[in-house]
DNA sequence: ATGGATCCACCTATGGATCCCT
DNA sequence: AGGGATCCATAGGTGGATCCAT
């Protein structure tokens, strides 16, 4: 796998974005010398991967956004063959330990969210994974009014989950981001604090943006 | 079963409607000397039927209101245990051929619309019929922008039934006003002029409400 | 053929489960 | 454990079909 040098600004990273826009995954692969999986049953986050090195993200990296010197956080959006988004959009992990930011200003989920990099990817089941072509990036800020939404949703999970009750909440809660299971499977445990104070196990949580939320951004800039 | 007679005023409709609020469907059809069928399916139409007796609607009416007199269309609501509408509401026939109405102010959709007695019945079907309740009934007029869209949807439908393509028109179609089958089954045929001006056979229709725009109606009422 | 509506099979949206890499 | 995500069974919504009375 070749590794290629971080983008220094955010000039430097839209031309990159856009040099590959309209390439397929067998392109960007070839010039990394990796091999495309015949599916993503086994390498779900492959196409994600894969694309993180062409831009030369900070790979691995906790809490941060992809690009820390330039505070954006790349987001692949999979779309069906109607152009809308296929799955969720993974946040973050949901903090059930240690202290938690109480104020949305702050959190984990705004600041990756405030400046986001969406790069759509063909993601129809019936076109094979190597040819799915890459879109064109959106480099997005938060409007208002999602923000507002966010807020709300974020504060709605956050209450429940300061106060032990994070197991009442399901995946129909939240207008845009919603918390899920994000484990290795359903009996992966991790230590929360439970209405009592006890200290208990519970499956691990992440942080999702709806479809409707990812519809919205695109939607947003089709209309411009 | 009794005759009772048209209220003469929306007052003493609205009386009525008071009087019966609370009543379960056993009460009602004692009232008119009629039996509860065990379910509906081969009674469809039973409630409301019943309820038209009761408060004196003109019963097999064609083109006009329930209540000629008053300009009042009464609509039953059926509800679910969480409170939603269950079902789509039937509006009126949809004009296949003669002379149609091409102005959404004249048309019959809204003539029916623009003033109706909205009537909430429980309709979860873990709840005999006969032990069913009649709610609290809403007098309402279109709003503003329940109108437009209305327009918007009627105007759409009616463009391609003006010009002989009813076919290519789907339920799927229209925000709050649909266009479905109504008819005896799917074999029935009705007269109409296609694409080319020929006459030929096409299922009966009729335009129904979707449970969103009914929803919304019981929502602006709790509200106030 | 209109007015009163509900039935029910299908299909799709999605919630919960899972997978790989670092 | 965190970050990259998609899989897939099933529940629920609803589109098309149907039913009775007049």
């Amino acid at each position: 796998m070749n590794n290629v040098s971080a983008p220094k600004t955010q000039e430097e990273l839209l031309q990159r974005i856009h040099n590959i826009a309209g390439s397929t995954l067998t392109e960007l692969s070839e010039q990394q010398n990796l091999t495309v999986p015949a599916n993503l049953q086994h390498a779900k986050g492959w196409a994600g991967q894969l694309i993180e090195n062409c831009l030369g993200a900070s790979a691995g990296s906790r809490a941060e956004p992809d690009f820390p010197e330039l505070g954006i956080e790349l987001k692949t959006i999979p779309l069906t063959a109607a152009g809308q988004p296929k799955e969720t959009t993974y946040v973050c992990t949901v903090p059930l330990s240690g202290e938690m930011t109480l104020e949305w200003e702050n959190s984990w989920v705004r600041r990756k969210l405030n400046h986001v990099l969406w790069l759509p990817i063909e993601a129809d089941p019936n076109i094979p994974i190597g040819e799915r072509h890459i879109g064109s990036g959106l480099l997005c800020h938060l409007t208002e009014q999602q923000d507002q939404i966010l807020k709300q949703d974020w504060e709605e999970h956050m209450e429940l989950i300061a106060t032990g009750r994070v197991d009442e909440i399901s995946a129909h809660h939240g207008t845009y981001l919603q918390v899920r299971p994000k484990a290795a499977n359903s009996h992966a445990l991790r230590e929360t604090t439970n209405e009592q104070g006890e200290r208990v196990q519970t499956l691990p949580r992440g942080f999702y943006l709806r479809t409707a939320f990812t519809a919205e951004v695109l939607a947003q800039h089709y209309m411009v």
